[in-house]
DNA sequence: CCGCTGGAACGAGCA
DNA sequence: TGTGCTCGTTCCAGC
């Protein structure tokens, strides 16, 4: 915002924005502006997870997005320079497991008429998630991401709404014009937080609009979004609004069923002159590539946030005065790649000051010396959120039948704060979830004390890692709440969707006083959790399979146990090329005899040609249209028949080249027990020329070899194009080798295991992740065509849930370690992880 | 009565 | 334009 309220800020050449910060900085200093009024002691204490909005000064991350680094500093310097700052120290980081000054009832708070407003509400509710402080920095990083055609599309609206007055399609839109163009300074983060809640109406239509009004004004435009938040629905639930929420949770009155989304259509988008100047800022921003076809669900409309005026509109402008500065600041500012800007620098270790904890997108290792964090056992892959008008439904599981459980291993000394929050499943670096909250579930089967908190706008649990439980907790007190998908699109700034981005992953961070008084954080994450009831009742799960490879031969019975199977699910095994496209696919045949709705058994296919190295492929199980599992890894061994792990073992070796390590055994040698990790990997690669984390590499299959192709996300991009109208596009995990006995990797596999467990899978994925080959993947069954069709006729839930299942596939630890890994310079990154080890 | 859980109806947008 | 499908959301019933 800031940056984007004065064509100074957009205008400056990098060289100067420090000087500018600084000036900056003072101003805000001396004039102690408002910050967001957020009954939060992490956010008073500096503990916020705006990121560069709000990181600390000489946070690097102030200056991994030049368009926002302005606006962090004047909310950070509030944070930093209370004194609160100290209480986060004492308590959340150093250890001490910190009592709030406010009670707990605070978490709970009347969410009713500033629920939606972000800026103004402390509700826990989500709703705030959506307008997270994270979330801002994430559509920064959205935004950087060109290779999100999702994000592209949504940025495409977004501009084109922002770059007109007009599209706003009603007051709303005007009202967010005038207030940008006309009175600039009703922007200012400083002024922000007290501007009037009218100016929300999407978020809070009460405060100056009331339903009645609100719902007048909608007649005047279509709801161009999906409008998921079932207007029709709530009548069922009678009277007002009041009535309508019947959330436990207390979040406020739930969104008035005639939501503002409707404040601008896609008729305005289209037809608005916003055209123009939106092509200016799109171009400016870069290249989008949104297929004109793509479909435009409900988050596209974000854009219309136009409407959306609010005072968290300083919060949630990130994106916009990105969307703005972008297309401005291509004229002035040449902004370096996204990436290189939020990426930790190199060899720095996960060490904080005690006064500037980490924002809760910044990627933190899991292990540093001898310290560790670990999730000893991990959720289920399956947990149905609930939301905000529905009863709490339970604590996360484990798939064990407990729960999960976390420990924090070289530490033991005092007392320290585990912190919780559902973080992100996708491709891009991890961030809180803006379509989900955590949730502190109570009840007499809760044993586990913690503490709801909302840092910035992400609402955090924070649960004590105690000595005399050997720093080990068993979290049995978190739930998940599902926000609604309007509530969240609508949000200005909100740059992701809700529809179909229901897959979550628990986040848990802890910081470890260190003796020098730095703080050292920990990061480790979950598995992905599919939170929707729908995917979690249809999509076939594979939680486990073996054996994990067989001779090209094929002809070996695969079991593959799971959930949500049938025999009448098909297993499709398949390979893609170096283009994405398919190489080969081939339908094992289900032995129906021997499969039921927890397993499965098929004979393997015979590979399509001879191979002098193993050659790894995917496979899938399918119930149908679009009802397919994560794909998993399958490796067809040259000329030889299936083995036990022995045997294979001595012949893996002299298949080095491709860095895949048989181990183990299992007391299961009904099935051949072996298990393959790709785990040897010597190379990390790190293409010094690339400043991309998300390194799409591409492996020749045949060669086996380690990848020695990598793209950058611009590539993948041009890859998805090129392919999108030459060829199939495809997706699909490529093994790859990363050194998983590297700095932040566990050791392989275990070699008990009769059956690689999704765990494994996602092990295995791990050091398959750098290579992850990512492009647009076939849909045998949706696509099947594709070559001849135009990426504009790919729509936008197809890539959504082709990057999302094949990402999903991918640990969340994994993909954080990931993302760690990848810094821009792969010296410096091996560095670091020698530091590590 | 409350928390939790499973199931399914409802309805808007999309193909 | 009509129809069926998809999927987010809400509601209901049972424990």
């Amino acid at each position: 915002m800031e940056v984007g309220e004065t064509d100074l800020d957009i205008k400056t050449p990098p060289s100067s924005t420090q000087a500018l910060l600084e000036q900056l900085l003072n101003q805000e200093l001396q004039s102690d502006p408002p910050c967001l009024q957020v009954t939060d002691d992490y956010q008073h204490a500096g503990y916020q997870s705006q990121g560069p909005y709000c990181g600390p000064q000489g946070n690097p991350r102030a200056f991994d997005c030049p368009s926002i680094q302005i606006t962090s500093i004047s909310h950070n310097i509030h944070a930093e320079a209370g004194s609160n700052l100290e209480v986060l120290a004492a308590g959340g980081a150093e250890g001490g497991y910190y009592e709030p000054s406010w009670q707990r009832d605070q978490l709970y708070l009347p969410l009713d008429a500033c629920y939606r407003d972000s800026a103004l509400s402390t509700s826990p509710c989500s709703s705030l998630s959506s307008r997270s402080w994270v979330s801002d920095l994430s559509s920064c990083e959205s935004f950087s991401h060109n290779n999100d055609d999702v994000e592209g599309e949504l940025r495409d609206a977004a501009l084109l709404a922002l770059g007109s007055p007009g599209c706003g399609g009603g007051a709303f839109g005007v009202e967010l014009w005038q207030q940008k163009y006309q009175h600039p300074l009703a922007f200012s983060p400083v002024l922000s937080p007290h501007q009037s809640p009218r100016q929300s109406p999407s978020h809070s239509p009460r405060t100056s609009i009331t339903e009645d009004t609100w719902q007048h004004r909608r007649p005047t435009s279509r709801p161009s979004s999906r409008p998921t938040s079932p207007c029709g629905k709530r009548r069922h639930s009678s009277a007002g609004p009041r009535a309508r929420s019947p959330s436990p949770h207390y979040s406020a009155s739930p969104t008035p069923g005639a939501s503002p989304r409707g404040s601008v259509t896609d008729d305005n988008w289209v037809g608005s002159p916003a055209s123009t100047s939106g092509a200016l800022l799109i171009s400016g921003c870069q290249e989008l590539n949104v297929p004109s076809k793509t479909r435009r669900t409900s988050g596209s409309n974000l854009g219309l946030l136009a409407g959306d005026t609010g005072p968290e509109s300083y919060l949630d402008s990130c994106r916009e005065e990105k969307q703005e500065q972008g297309g401005l600041a291509e004229l002035f500012l040449p902004v370096p790649s996204h990436f290189s800007w939020n990426k930790p620098k190199p060899g720095n270790p996960p060490l904080f000051s005690p006064l500037s904890p980490p924002p809760l997108d910044w990627p933190l290792p899991n292990q540093y010396n001898q310290t560790e964090l670990k999730l000893e056992v991990q959720p289920k892959g399956y947990h149905r959120a609930h939301y905000e008008t529905e009863g709490s439904r339970g604590s996360i599981k484990a798939a064990t039948g407990g729960h999960p459980v976390i420990r924090l291993n070289g530490y033991s000394e005092r007392p320290l704060s585990l912190l919780l929050f559902i973080g992100t499943a996708d491709d891009r670096v991890l961030r809180p979830h803006s379509f989900y909250q955590v949730h502190r579930v109570t009840g007499k089967t809760v044993t586990t004390i913690c503490q709801e908190k909302v840092m910035g706008c992400t609402k955090i649990l924070d649960v004590p890692l105690l000595p005399e439980n050997n720093m080990s907790v068993s979290i049995d007190c978190a739930g998940i709440l599902k926000l609604r998908n309007a509530d969240i699109e609508l949000k200005k700034g909100e740059t992701n969707i809700g529809r179909k981005n229901t897959r979550v992953r628990v986040v848990f961070r802890v910081a470890v006083p260190q003796q020098d008084g730095q703080m050292l954080w920990l990061q480790t994450t979950s598995v992905p959790i599919e939170c929707s009831q729908r995917w979690g009742q249809e999509l076939p799960q594979v939680e486990s399979f073996s054996p994990t490879s067989c001779s090209v031969e094929g002809e070996e019975e695969l079991l593959i146990s799971g959930s949500n199977m049938s025999v009448q699910s098909r297993v499709v095994f398949m390979e893609k090329g170096l283009d994405g496209r398919l190489l080969w696919e081939m339908d094992a045949r289900v032995l129906s005899e021997k499969s039921n709705d927890s397993r499965i058994v098929v004979v393997v296919p015979p590979y399509n040609k001879k191979t002098a190295s193993p050659v790894q492929v995917q496979f899938y199980v399918s119930n149908g249209k679009k009802r397919r599992s994560l794909t998993q890894s399958f490796t067809f061994l040259p000329g030889v028949r299936h083995q036990h792990a022995a045997d294979t073992a001595v012949k893996q070796e002299l298949w080095g080249a491709d860095h895949i390590l048989y181990q183990s055994q299992s007391q299961d040698g009904a099935l051949g027990p072996d298990v393959v990790s790709y785990a040897s990997c010597s190379h990390l690669h790190h293409p010094a020329s690339s400043t991309l984390p998300l390194q799409v590499s591409v492996m020749f299959p045949q060669t086996s070899s380690a990848p020695n192709h990598t793209l950058t996300s611009l590539q993948k991009q041009e890859l998805i194009h090129a392919q999108a109208s030459a060829s199939p596009v495809q997706i699909l995990s490529a093994p790859c080798s990363v050194p998983s006995g590297g700095p932040l990797r566990k050791p392989p596999l275990s070699s008990n295991d009769p059956f690689r467990t999704l765990g494994d899978s996602q092990k295995e994925s791990l050091a398959l992740i750098p290579g992850e080959l990512v492009s647009i993947k076939q849909e045998p069954e949706e696509q099947p065509n594709l070559g001849s069709l135009g990426l504009q006729e790919i729509t936008l839930d197809d890539v959504n849930e082709i990057i999302d299942r094949d990402i999903g596939s991918l640990s969340s630890s994994e993909l954080d370690q990931f993302h760690q890994y990848n810094w821009d310079d792969e010296s410096s990154t091996q560095a670091f992880c020698r530091d590590l080890q």
